[in-house]
DNA sequence: CCACAATAGTTGTATATACAATTATTGACC
DNA sequence: GGTCAATAATTGTATATACAACTATTGTGG
């Protein structure tokens, strides 16, 4: 009958918020490990994933709106985040001719040749940050995720 | 056999990779959900944390250290952070008598009557956040982030 | 064909954050 | 007791981001 026990209880059993709060410091560690292994690289996770797009579309050219609607992050950020990737050399940028509105945005050599480099590493960490499940529990991770924000 | 392995190349079939990518907008989809609800008070997520810690101590003042270890941002952005809500009036910060070193961080009786207009809007978004899972899905969940993050 | 809306992207600004260096105080130990 | 390491928090700086205002170009209805 003590009051601490009840408290940790009614805390425990705030399901919504306790599954919040797991979702988001879940986030934010899977966000740090990939973080922490592309540091070496001198990337960002989002650099990453513009680079991965590009590179998915196989030297066909995407324009900012495709690249920022495969983001989280808005399209202003894309704009500066295109132009750090394009100072690295990484990528390049030409205003499109049929619509000179858009621009043409291509994955370089030597950004192909970067990833060449960090692929076997990218995959070893991908695979330790998912090390504690299975392939069951992924499959079922993957569909209440999908569930939870359908 | 041969079927089910061009069903599995044609959608991305990379596990680890898609999980992490799931777990990142997942917790970016909530980390949105939640902003946009604390937006009418002025408030972020994280100043919202700390102030639901404080509140939780019911009185009892936490030092920064202890503040930052139930988040997720750095020290350096905690101080600025809990300056930012003694500015509004939402707590006092006290240099500490017995250790001159540490800072004592109280919730104000503003910052109570904050939460108490909060309260109800902010339990019916958190509701609405997972409203796609049943109690069960969420036990399930929760059990297999807890477990990623082992 | 002209006015004006829609599209595509950029720039300005305020705020947020990470990382490193710094200040202030206390603990420890010879 | 004096030196030095450890603790607690703050400040400086570079970068990142959100939001809003802006430029440039193209599409469209009268």
């Amino acid at each position: 009958m003590s009051s601490n026990n009840e408290k940790e209880k009614s805390v425990e059993h705030n399901l919504p918020l306790t599954t919040i709060n797991n979702l988001l410091s879940t986030g934010n560690w899977v966000y740090e490990k990939s973080a922490e292994q592309l540091k070496q690289y001198a990337l960002s996770v989002e650099q990453y994933n513009v680079l991965l797009l590009l590179k998915k579309l196989n030297g066909e050219p995407a324009n900012l709106n495709t690249i920022q609607n495969s983001m989280t992050s808005k399209m202003s950020n894309t704009t500066r985040l295109v132009e750090k990737l394009r100072l690295k050399g990484l990528l390049t940028r030409e205003q499109s001719i049929e619509n000179r509105r858009k621009v043409e945005i291509k994955i370089t050599d030597k950004g192909l040749l970067l990833f060449a480099q960090m692929e076997s590493a990218q995959m070893k960490t991908e695979k330790e940050i998912v090390s504690k499940l299975t392939k069951r529990d992924l499959v079922t991770l993957n569909k209440l995720l999908n569930k939870l924000r359908s």
